[in-house]
DNA sequence: CCCATACCGTACTGCGTCGGTCCAGTTAGC
DNA sequence: GCTAACTGGACCGACGCAGTACGGTATGGG
């Protein structure tokens, strides 16, 4: 099903809440001073610690500054359009690939010799690399599509989605 | 890591060995008569039960006839260059789709409302899918690149696996 | 007509990975 | 120096996948 983790979602939704925090406006502001990692929680509607975690990881890689400290907290490193969405991936799920038999993961694959494709994953690698790399997180916040259609399900609205509401987003 | 199940690339193994047989020509050939799974397996070395079971999806997906009944076995529904890499991934994996939130999966989102990205992600899988479906089987197989060349991916190398460091990239 | 072959469908199980949580340590403002 | 907040590591349960097994069915040959 080529899943991507659910964490990377939370990145992205971390990430424009950290441009921002006004939907409204996604343009990528680094105006916003700093944001902590329960503020962020309580925003997004993620559970704190999770938060925390994605933020580790895209600090690590740079995509987010992080200011240590009392009164410290999380800043972008640099605004939405210049982050691809395969930053964000590589950021949080590690490295771009297909499968484990490619990209130098020369150990693993027990039918060495005998697999007719060898590293012809490559080819869908360094396509779907691209792919992703030309996706700007600004390019998937800008988009202003109509969020409507699906409020139908109303055993979802109902849920005790706790406090968060109307004020974040 | 954008994990692609294993299946999948068994999957690929075997139409490309249902295809010929013969790694050398790898162009699509429906020449060949009919190929048992269990001489798949032995001619690929992936175990049988598996052979198998990929052949199954695979048939379902119509991409490989079968025939039933003594002396039947598997052919190719039709020639690798029309058969895409998306066709093969949908056929084991499912769906082409980054995130559980998307494409009609409607139910699981419990942030529903919150997400301040809700459907963007459509966007990076229609970019994903377009790549793959431009990628055919025979494009995987005709190349003859040596396998050599994956050492210029010097980060990739480098990195000691673990999924959430990815300094590199 | 019977049997061997080979596909078909389903159900079961072990294992690996992911999502989520917690805790001890460190830094910096007040 | 105290407290707020990030840092890093370890830990654990849950889910999904890979692999296996078994009973069933269809076809061709003897």
């Amino acid at each position: 099903m080529l899943r991507l983790s659910k964490l990377t979602d939370y990145a992205v939704v971390v990430l424009l809440r950290l441009a921002d925090g006004d939907r409204a406006t996604c343009r990528a502001g680094l105006s916003e001073p700093v944001q902590t990692s329960p503020g962020i929680a309580v925003a997004t509607g993620v559970p704190e610690p999770t938060v925390a975690k994605v933020l580790k990881s895209l600090a690590s890689a740079n995509l987010v500054l992080s200011l240590r400290g009392a009164r410290g907290g999380y800043r972008l490193a640099r605004p939405l359009a210049e982050v691809s969405v395969a930053d964000v991936i590589a950021a949080v799920d590690g490295p771009i690939a297909l499968t484990a038999c490619v990209d130098g993961g020369a150990g693993g694959c027990d039918l060495q010799g005998l697999c007719a494709v060898e590293g012809r994953w490559d080819l869908v690698n360094d396509a779907i690399r691209q792919a992703l790399d030309r996706i700007s997180l600004e390019d998937m916040c800008s988009a202003s599509v109509p969020v409507a259609f699906r409020v139908m399900e109303p055993e979802l609205v109902a849920l005790p989605v706790p406090a968060v509401s109307a004020a974040a987003v």
